[in-house]
DNA sequence: GATGAATGAGCGTTCATTCAT
DNA sequence: AATGAATGAACGCTCATTCAT
């Protein structure tokens, strides 16, 4: 085998250079040529490893789902609030230039999602992830301080729209959202009502 | 002699036609034919009335502002918290398939001022008004309670956030936010955290 | 009779609106609406005194044809050599921006007379009005001086020539023509070429 | 392995494209489809290989200045006199159909520099080097035979116009330039005025 | 694997012209 | 006479996609 592969190396460029046009000119605007440009590469050989364009916004949704999963695998929380805390934090914490392309690309795809159901379906089980993930941390809170734990999904839905909306605001307002007072504040409001939560009736106790 | 003008009627109908063709299509998607042929008026004719399809955005997007401000305006509550309360049903209540037009309009919106700066500026205007007005609420609850007033504008940057997310999660997911619950639980986690305020040092007790 | 026609009246203000238009933007561009703008007027108005754009166009030819041939007309010279003199001079004179605007219109007529043979026609017949007449004056230098007046045809055309390619390299170009130089260089011109015709043969002499 | 490029191939293609085109509509109807008509190409490569119309016109303007630029250049004139003479007959030789072509979209390129600042740059260009070459034949011939040269500037500037003006005639009028009288008009023109010139004073011999 | 030319559909916009008022 | 809304065909340009090399 004369020429070693390297399709994934391609792929990974790719869908970077969508990432990088893509937080700066939107998806539409996003062409296959400036893709190209911003990953270092000709416009033929963006075709030649992605069959449509749609399917390199997939992969780059797939890679964001699984950033903001790979930091919420690697916490290793002390407490059930620690670890709510965390998970907070692993999805609002933002670094660098990269992180804020991603978290531009993400809303992005968030709009996207409204109309082309091939982008809602992935960006809907990355979303229900990561509310069932939140929902598991907020249960182990109240269950763990003996609290009603049936609001929990409800609960997460909201930490999952603050976490949305946090992001969208972040990218698209510039003096609405003071820089790294997006954790602390969710935490406040997730603490807040954890903590309005009545004591579980006995017979409740532990149930999920 | 001279024909009367009817173009506040024309404007008005392509503003709606914006709003059901971007709804349904994304703003890049909504051409100007269906924006036309959503308001029943040939492409022709749009831009007549309208010197540029951004002109049209932004005109939707001070629509969208104003509707909002309208119901906020519309309420007469009869306690701090009620006016929080009430504040946040009218920013998530979500009444049949104009409002969810809206909503979803108003989500692309958010996605466009991330690259446009001429969206970008109102949009953050109409984002600043709501969120000082719930600063206000917010603050108008702890200072009748008693208690430390400042962290308002943080509380009410992540009211802002809730809402947002929740208005992108509705248009933009199926399952994951159950139809009435956005109120009722922003509602939670803004008393939860309010609740969570200090009493208010005697030396700061009224200060804003 | 209730309302007097003021049809000549806006005719003229829509042929100037043209010629304003024109001059700074040229035929294609000069749209309906412009002209009717640089005429105070509404665009609607202008298709009730015209039936078509290229109308104006013509009706503009025929105005600035008048023009220069009412110039010409003026003249009172007192030699054969002063009355070709004072030819030159109408033709190169440009007083004002009116006049500027007069010659760049010129200018894109004779462009628009390549291709429009609804031009090409009333444009040769007032450019070979003026060649008829710088023919004349030429002839009647030769006769009056006894030399050969067979060359005047040509001589003439030389200097209409030079003629046009003053005006037009005067509007195109912004160094290349020293104001107040082109009437005395052609003039310079002319007089050069008629001295360098022979005598008359005595069986010619007079003859046209 | 990659493929080779033909790009400066398709680019002539283009420009000749336009060169018909616009010799028979004019620049404003020669739309890029027409152009690309007339070079046998799809309309969309036309936009491959150049950004923007304008960038063709421009392309031809350097083209046909070439042109006349190479015929000057290859001349090998035994005198001065028959060096002018050459000059004029390089400018004003109209062989074929293409040189017809050429001729017409330089009236017309005169035409759009009027109005377009990014033509009129270079056209102006093109005619001041062309009016310094033409300046520097009369200076020699006035010099060689012991004559004034201080007019040179203002003749060279009207052999320019009387150029420029039977390039425009030659396409806009059918019947007033005879073929072929072009050229020894203007050398007739060229050498009355500068027999008219006066002997150089001595102290002004030689001088430019 | 990689290149870049080539295609064709669609976009926002302009505009001469028509026409009801 | 005058207005300005309305139409529809074009225009320059962009772009995802295909394909010969």
């Amino acid at each position: 085998m004369a020429r070693p592969s390297n399709t994934e190396t391609r792929r990974e460029e790719i869908v970077l250079g969508l990432q990088r046009a893509m937080a700066e000119r939107g998806y539409e605007k996003a062409s296959i040529a400036a893709i190209a440009e911003a990953a270092a590469l000709t416009p033929g050989l963006v075709h030649y490893h992605f069959d449509s364009k749609q399917e390199i916004l997939l992969a780059l949704l797939d890679r964001l789902a699984r950033i903001w999963r790979g930091r919420a695998a690697a916490l290793n929380p002390a407490s059930p609030r620690e670890r709510l805390s965390a998970l907070l934090d692993a999805w609002l914490a933002v670094d660098g230039s990269s992180d804020r392309d991603a978290v531009a690309c993400w809303v992005a795809l968030g709009a996207e999602a409204i109309r082309q159901p091939e982008v809602r379906a992935p960006y809907e089980r990355a979303v229900r992830a990561a509310h069932a993930e939140l929902e598991d941390a907020v249960h182990g809170c109240l269950a763990a301080e003996g609290r009603a734990t049936g609001a929990s999904p409800l609960i997460a839905a909201g930490l999952m729209a603050a976490i949305s909306g946090y992001m969208q605001l972040g990218v698209a307002t510039s003096e609405v959202i003071a820089a790294g007072t997006a954790a602390p504040t969710v935490r406040a409001m997730a603490f807040g009502v954890i903590d309005a939560q009545p004591s579980a009736a006995p017979s409740e106790k532990g149930k999920r």
